[in-house]
DNA sequence: TGTATTTATATCGTACACGATTTATTCGCT
DNA sequence: AGCGAATAAATCGTGTACGATATAAATACA
């Protein structure tokens, strides 16, 4: 059977069971958002659009820690389908700004149910909601330390 | 500002976190996985293999919750590389045996030290060992949670 | 005032993820 | 034996992720 030390098994990274459950997670997200015709990232930039309208790339690209490689397609496709508007600054050609268009903002009426039906896929099992909880602060915790984090001194 | 019932804000769904998180820890792999000239899902199938040589895909296919259509390019690619050997059931044609070669034994060795490494470089801020325990204990009871919830009651 | 540097997006190439479907093989059952 | 259902991989198409690089505009400053 096992003939690795224990260090290296799968479930004693750190790794594995953080890419595992953001995988399901995201999946329980999929057949609500797909009544919406999104997907889970697009799901997210409405998100930060449905918080606060008109935020340039840049805005979205630090709130859900996504390079300009993955946001710009990304946005495009949102835009062909008429979700957003991306409009080029004229003070400062090098922005793009990011707004709703109305399609876009009664989205967020069929959305406003997803968090509460997530949270009810989620309990059930031997899970308290506090565990949860303590779950998501150390969470927050890990992902303020490293996303701060791009110096590495080989 | 924040146009949105609070319920729809990033940081309280659910989702966000646990994405965000997920890609940051893989970021803190890639360094260490590129001296082994592999990716971190590349990586994962070793841990499998390395534990317990000569799988099938499906087993490999069971512990990573991935299933074929990403697992056999994915194989297919570590093939190229010399990693891994697949190799065709003669007594069951539809099963694929996954098996290590050499090469593929011989990167265990480059790579015991990357799980403490790992840990060192989440460890540091404000969170504790016994934090980040925890936390792990709530989401491998997630994962078992949503990884055996196929049905769903439209 | 030029020009090197920085900033904001975009482009390119590679590698996942995954829903849907296909193909080939084996199993279950009559 | 024969055939429909189940199983194991593979294929296909779309959409992310992301490192590396390119492009263009704005800024800094000698």
């Amino acid at each position: 059977m096992s003939s690795s030390p224990k260090e290296l098994w799968l479930e004693n990274q750190l790794c594995f069971p953080l890419y595992a459950v953001s995988r399901l997670v995201t999946k329980q997200y999929t057949p609500l958002l797909e009544e919406l015709d999104i997907t889970y990232p697009q799901y997210l930039v409405l998100l930060v659009l449905w918080k606060e309208d008109k935020q340039l790339v840049s805005d979205i690209s630090k709130q859900l820690l996504l390079e300009s490689n993955t946001l710009t397609p990304l946005l495009k496709r949102m835009e062909q389908k008429g979700l957003i508007r991306r409009v080029r600054q004229k003070l400062d050609e090098r922005k793009v700004l990011i707004s709703l268009t109305k399609e876009g903002h009664k989205l967020q009426e069929k959305a406003v149910c997803i968090p509460q039906k997530l949270v009810e896929s989620v309990n059930g099992e031997g899970i308290s909601a506090q565990e949860v909880e303590n779950m998501m602060t150390t969470i927050h915790k890990l992902i303020s330390s490293l996303a701060t984090t791009p110096e590495r001194s080989t």
